[in-house]
DNA sequence: TTGCGATTCAAACAACTGTTTCATATGGTC
DNA sequence: GACCATATGAAACAGTTGTTTGAATCGCAA
């Protein structure tokens, strides 16, 4: 074991599997129906593992946002690997791209999209940090997109809500997940294909809606 | 009391009261979080009221939601009064208000919608009658619209996609309330004259959307 | 009043929850 | 080997949950 002072006991067996297998089952279940001895039972581990490691469910539940939420961004940047300076429709198709990518999951934890759209219609604690060091950044990136495509003159308010009109479409395919799988002219978006047929259709509706505002504007 | 065979009981006290107690408590905390205790307290009724004219939690709840839903929809129809045979732009124009209307709640119970947006996050048994008998039609009747405003030309998926794009603009601000209410650039919509604005940005984002991918087929 | 079904009430029940406790094991250092 | 912090384990605890029970009360017809 390393010394004391300079990390945390840094267990990569139990911790690491408690970890994954809460966000698993806090994903599909919620904060209140996990029960940390499901929890305990997936990861292998004994129940008091969760205490012991974690000090408790509720800290790790928040444990669980955090790193999931840093993982997914850290593999799916906002800005898609473009240069600050590349032209506004370039950075809004990689912002969008983006977005559907981290809450479909397309790398390892396929439940982030669901613990997220949870964590939105049930806020907890791990909401404000979320907001502060994810969510906020992020949006505020998209809004100065957003105004370069409507030009100079654009009010704050007008683009604060085609901002929103973005992140809308993007958020609602797995936020009402149930609801689209339940209505047979909407095909959910688990594959990638489909994820990619979304992208270019909120890309093209975005930027053909952000074009007419612009013209309408005197 | 009435005769036994022709309607349930019909009591206008405890049942109506568990009712809308049970509606404000499940949209406040969800399915699990609301207690029966809870509820009957709010209701000023005793605790065994809920089994005695609901059968059970889960039951009160299926039965909270197809009540208030139903409610919802006969206070705001989705065709807003207009004829079947109205211009598309004033029939689109009317769906949104229908559907933003109905999510804030302007009529008496202001909870439908974080009552619908947490079924749709965590969706229970009752989320099937719902989307049978309610959403289901509704979604095909914007469908219609849609595909009157893209000319008959359009394919069924870009047609489905272009309705989706509109509703989740309307969802996502009940849907995504609590992060709304965290970002400095929006402004939640809680009052009349923000609904207003947000529809009238969602009518304008989506009719310049529509006539943009009109005329970009060929 | 008497009878009777519908309703309300207080109390208890059984199951499940997160957490704590204390004993045991493990792995490395002296 | 002895020691000790770290980690795991089985069991129990205290609180809350939805539901049931059986007695008490109400409303009203005969």
């Amino acid at each position: 074991m390393r010394s004391k002072s300079t990390a945390p006991p840094a267990d990569e067996g139990t911790r690491e599997r408690v970890l994954t297998a809460a966000g698993e089952l806090f994903a599909e279940h919620g904060l209140r129906g996990a029960t940390v001895r499901a929890i305990a039972l997936r990861a292998g581990a004994n129940l008091a593992a969760v205490n012991y490691h974690f000090g408790g469910k509720a800290r790790l539940y928040v444990e669980v946002m955090r790193s999931s939420f840093a993982e997914a961004l850290a593999r799916h940047p906002t800005d898609g690997g473009l240069a600050a300076d590349a032209p506004a429709p370039e950075r809004l198709r990689a912002f969008v791209r983006s977005l559907l990518a981290r809450a479909r999951g397309v790398g390892r934890p396929a439940w982030q999209g669901r613990l997220m759209a949870r964590e939105m219609a049930d806020p907890s604690a791990a909401i404000d940090v979320m907001v502060r060091e994810g969510i906020g950044p992020e949006f505020e990136r998209l809004l100065g997109i957003v105004r370069e495509m409507l030009g100079p003159r654009a009010p704050a308010d007008a683009v604060a809500l085609a901002a929103a009109s973005v992140v809308s479409q993007c958020l609602f395919w797995f936020f009402a997940e149930p609801v689209i799988a339940r209505l047979p002219a909407l095909k959910p978006f688990r594959d990638s294909a489909a994820t990619e047929a979304i992208a270019r259709h909120v890309v093209a509706f975005s930027r053909a809606a952000l074009a007419g505002g612009r013209e309408r504007r005197r």
